[in-house]
DNA sequence: GTCTATAGTCTGATAGAC
DNA sequence: GTCTATCAGACTATAGAC
């Protein structure tokens, strides 16, 4: 997705610095309710000036989008047949809970853009991520059909990984109301471990 | 949340009418998302003959969030000590993924609030919401006293009920791309039923 | 109660000086 | 490359006829 035009030092910089601003803007308001004078402010430019990198707000929002699903789906490719199964698993659930600590903004980013349909990034999920999947069911599968763990569905327990970690970003909000502000990871990751092994340790 | 000036037959029917109206366009596209014209022309009314039954298009989307909320929390307020703990507690799941299916509007509607911080119902969750969650969190908590289910984090039990049903209404995009179009409720009422069993039983 | 017309505001994007 | 000024379109909401 990187463009070919060639850049400068100071444009490739100040590229980022819009990127970073509208990552903090559009994951906070979505793509429909950012501005792109907010954008701008955040980013410390002027709004001429800050389109003057990007040819538009969508331009901004939709490199975002697309450079940013690799990394999102990096620690699914990292689940590999090698390792033992249940192991390998948490390790899974903990790299994602990870990112939802580490990367809320991110993960509401994508969120807001399922929440409404997608419509930009469809043809991803529908191709990319979809493959993507399918790899990864046939590895649970295999690790099924070798006594390794439970019987459980395979796209289930995937869905059910990504509802669950991604729920302490995403709903962040909820969950501090709840929790009075307390720090809700380490008791996330404790519960999460003790799920996913309760569920699928043979 | 029922305003008290009085209305005629004709007022009622229109105001439902634009209710739902708004509950598909907002569910949509969010409140930003979201134009007093698409509502109107869903509505099957002018936008001034619109406007003439609310005052502004916010009036609309608060109207939605507060009367839905309640029904929202229904299924955890009918959570209670009587009958026995896990079948309690599965009830409760099943439930809540009944309504992601029959109401994945409403789901989707909460969803995108929360998402962007919940403006309009932070008092609500930090009110209303927390004192639920602390109620029934005690009611877990005898549970576990008792011996009748094993000993989990009754906060993450519960927001890890909402995650996993919700994810099917606000993440259906997903879903659907990812099992091309095959109807996940069949199978995640089963998935659900075996992660908590496995989670909860003694 | 419902409509047409429009006021007034916000916002994405551009023109053009420096 | 960056700024000021501004345009064009979209949008919420209202005025006023019927």
């Amino acid at each position: 997705m990187t463009k070919s035009a060639p850049r400068t030092r100071i444009q490739e910089k100040n590229r980022s610095t819009i990127l970073e601003a509208g990552l903090d803007v559009f994951s906070q308001f979505g793509f429909r309710g950012s501005t792109v004078d907010q954008i701008a402010e955040a980013a410390g430019l002027s709004k001429p000036n800050l389109l003057y990198y990007f040819p538009s707000k969508e331009a901004i929002y939709l490199e975002l989008l697309s450079s940013l699903l690799d990394t999102w789906l990096d620690p699914l490719r990292a689940l590999n047949d090698d390792g033992k199964a249940l192991p390998e698993i948490l390790d899974y659930v903990r790299r994602k809970l990870d990112m939802a600590r580490d990367y809320p903004r991110e993960s509401r980013l994508f969120a807001g853009e399922i929440l409404q349909g997608a419509p930009r990034i469809e043809d991803a999920l529908k191709g990319d991520l979809k493959t993507l999947v399918d790899e990864k069911a046939e590895v649970i599968r295999h690790w099924i059909a070798a006594g390794k763990i439970k019987e459980v569905d395979p796209y289930h327990l995937i869905f059910s990984i990504w509802a669950l970690t991604q729920h302490y970003a995403d709903f962040d909000t909820q969950v501090n109301a709840v929790l009075g502000g307390q720090d809700p990871f380490p008791g996330a990751e404790h519960y999460l471990e003790q799920l996913f092994t309760s569920l699928l340790k043979p």
